[in-house]
DNA sequence: GTAGACATTCGAATCGATTCGATTCGGTAC
DNA sequence: GTACCGAATCGAATCGATTCGAATGTCTAC
């Protein structure tokens, strides 16, 4: 029935494979002439024991090689693994060449792990079935779409905490939100302001398709990753029948590639602006455009979002909108140890600031 | 006596805070009118059953909104959780920034995920006890330090299957190696087959100090870093004296700011050659050097080592060992599988390819 | 001398499932 | 009609600890 043969127990059931039998806490226990009870305190500390009888116990321990409590044992009767799961929409490798998931994740692990939580990592998708099966007492839901939902229901019957960071919001799951379509129009507008008309986007992925292509009107409606259509939402605030393409994954090589697509064009339908929705992208939509021999901002303002400092590009300073990600991943660890203690916690928005740096500028008039 | 305040179990002993009291499988198998043996075999699905039966408990379980069995009871009695600690040397952020860890990450989770499991990231270090107390099948110690010592024997004791990826060898850890020490000197061959004489070279750190500093002769005896350690004594081995700087990170900048002090002196004192750790330091010194004005190679070679596809570098070819990162990562998680599987696993080692790239070339015949 | 307070220690129940050996039962073969 | 077989089901033990209430023992106070 199960497909995961992997993880296949009959291969533990061999009592002993060469290694010397388990010791538990029984057997120390036994050795040290205490009970169990007893035994169990000298390790967790907490119930009082006299020196003598904690000694006795660790002694006992020593000599069978017995290091302490089975943790699987412990999180059964304690209801308590220490084990925060975090779920990601994209396969892993995806999520970790994203700079934005990195310092969500950073922010996460600050919080979490201060407090000796341990993180453990889920993608949504192939492996899904796994989150039901997962042991961890609290998930964050980092950037997930509403695959999840199923899920959502276990892990609530569960009564597993759960916090999504800019996901879509669910019951009884605290929001980490950024104000992603409010930013998104302040920096068309910005655009706006410099005099644009003829503009074009370059989103993230707007739902589970990964592939560059070009944006059609439909995109919209059924979009179901919530941060690129905020931000497409923003952008058709300002510009509402803006066009252009949307990419496979944040990176720059796609931006590079949906730019040359973009650009290379007679000069007088080239766009004058080009609003990436990451600053990975923007980085290559900028390179883009010097490889085509263009100034950046001088025959095309380039603009991104995220604020990220990106290694190795170094002669622009990207004009983007800048959100506080690591900030983000720390709410949301917090939220989590929150709602372990018992207590409520609130939702929680963050907002991006523009940063006005020297890769737009007013267009150039040419011959239009 | 624990200072883990944040995952205090005493939040969790209030019986039902205003959720439904959560069902058991008993309770089901109860509601269903079989026994809990039965109710258990609907669920897993290895025993035979009769579809009726099975049909019955399912619905008794949909009544009770009973999703499942309780991962932590089922990792107790199984003694398997699916999980697979993954243990980083430095804080979960370093490691994210670093391409190699990345890369070596996700051949694990390729490896791990596609059986259903899943990846328990640890650091050492601060939370260093917390190893202890994981729930995990498996560990993988990704270039960690002998720090691990105790770590090991508690994990060996318990009979968890350790895989340490270019990390010290020990007794019972399958090893997956990188000839780093070969590979280095290889590299520094090449450079010194093109005439240098001259040369310097930026480390990785070679223990837990972080920060940018000197090389002294010292540093290879208290090193406690192997990766970093095997790559200097590569590069002594054709340039014994060879001498430097220890960055505090594998990164761009701390490759900038050593070679800012490395070529910013006469130019009869300055190395033509400089031999990085790793390609993100590599970047940096050629920003540095041409921050200088000097021109690479013209001016001075340098040379990388990873193979990693920077973001944003891409004027020059980088000279540089290529090491297969992510496979690395595939035969840990292969070997985490096998080891699990109760099949022995051999050690393995991988081993790196010279690219010549643009970055290296004779040195120019200055007044010298 | 005895009651009460306090510190230790113990026994037994519990956490929530899985699993193994035994049992039941309908059906087939001779 | 009896013997036998396989499929379905059940009961009870088990995984390895934690925890609570009860029992024991010690010391102080009056």
């Amino acid at each position: 029935m199960s497909t995961t043969t992997l993880w296949d127990v009959s291969a533990n059931n061999q009592p002993h494979r060469g290694h010397p039998a388990r010791s538990t806490l029984a057997d120390v226990a036994r050795l040290a002439g205490v009970s169990g009870s007893t035994a169990s305190i000298a390790f967790s500390g907490d119930g009082s024991i006299s020196a003598a009888t904690r000694e006795k116990v660790l002694k006992a321990a020593a000599e069978l090689n017995y290091y302490g409590p089975d943790p699987r044992a412990k999180s059964l009767r304690q209801g308590r693994s220490g084990i925060v799961g975090v779920v990601l929409e994209d396969r892993i490798i995806h999520s970790f060449r994203d700079p934005m998931t990195i310092a969500a994740l950073d922010g996460i692990s600050q919080e979490i792990g201060e407090g000796g939580g341990m993180l453990l990592l889920t993608a949504t998708g192939v492996g899904e079935p796994s989150i039901q099966t997962a042991v961890f007492d609290a998930a964050i839901f980092l950037g997930c779409s509403p695959h999840l939902a199923g899920s959502i229901t276990v892990m609530r019957q569960r009564n597993v905490p759960m916090v999504a960071i800019e996901g879509q919001h669910f019951d009884g799951v605290v929001a980490v939100d950024l104000d992603n379509r409010k930013a998104a129009a302040v920096m068309a507008q910005h655009v706006y302001d410099l005099g644009h008309r003829l503009v074009a986007t370059v989103t993230l992925p707007l739902d589970a398709r990964r592939e560059l292509r070009a944006l059609t009107p439909a995109d919209l409606e059924t979009a179901t990753t919530a941060v690129s259509r905020d931000r497409l939402e923003g952008a058709r605030a300002v510009y509402p029948s803006v066009t252009g393409f949307v990419t496979s994954t944040s990176s720059s090589d796609d931006g590079f590639a949906a730019a040359l697509l973009l650009l290379d064009v007679a000069p007088d339908a080239r766009p004058t602006a080009i609003i990436a929705q990451s600053d990975l992208i923007a980085v290559g939509v900028i390179r883009a455009a010097e490889a085509l021999g263009l100034l950046v901002p001088h025959d095309v303002t380039v603009v991104g979002f995220d604020g990220a400092r990106i290694e190795g590009f170094t002669h622009h300073d990207l004009t983007t909108m800048v959100q506080p990600a690591t900030e983000k991943g720390r709410a949301a660890g917090r939220a989590v140890t929150e709602l372990l203690a018992g207590e409520a916690s609130p939702d929680v928005a963050f907002t991006c600031r523009l940063h006005v740096g020297d890769t737009a500028a007013p267009p150039t008039a040419v011959a239009r």
